[in-house]
DNA sequence: CGGTTGACCAAGT
DNA sequence: GACTTGGCCAACC
């Protein structure tokens, strides 16, 4: 099993209407690939098993997606994040693997 | 095997 | 608040 699929492997763990954050995922793997994480994303677009939309900045900003930040937005809308000025509030859905 | 590229992060200015 | 810098690491060429 490769890097990305332990990335994977660890989102699938995250519950709906929850987030996490690049760092946290890494973090949870142990490394500091904060920045291999996000690539892990990037080439798994919209699979339909990864929930890679939950996955934002450690600083609350929303990062990317490989279809379009719009369409993120609209995914987390319907888990019932809000989303306010193009940021989540990480104390309140963010997700740390506990 | 070096060099580049990121959906990154923290600290500094 | 906004930039800039340096560091990090997997994947790709």
């Amino acid at each position: 099993m490769g890097f990305k699929e332990q990335c994977y492997d660890l989102l699938k763990k995250v519950p709906q209407g929850k987030v996490t954050t690049y760092k946290a995922l890494a973090d949870a793997l142990g490394t500091k690939a904060y920045r291999a994480v996000g690539n892990a994303m990037n080439k798994n677009p919209d699979a339909p098993r990864i929930p890679c939309h939950r996955v934002i900045n450690a600083n609350g900003a929303l990062g990317g997606y490989a279809h379009g930040l719009k369409r993120k937005i609209s995914l987390l809308k319907s888990e019932g994040i809000q989303i306010q000025n193009n940021r989540i509030n990480l104390d309140q859905y963010g997700f740390d693997f506990q």
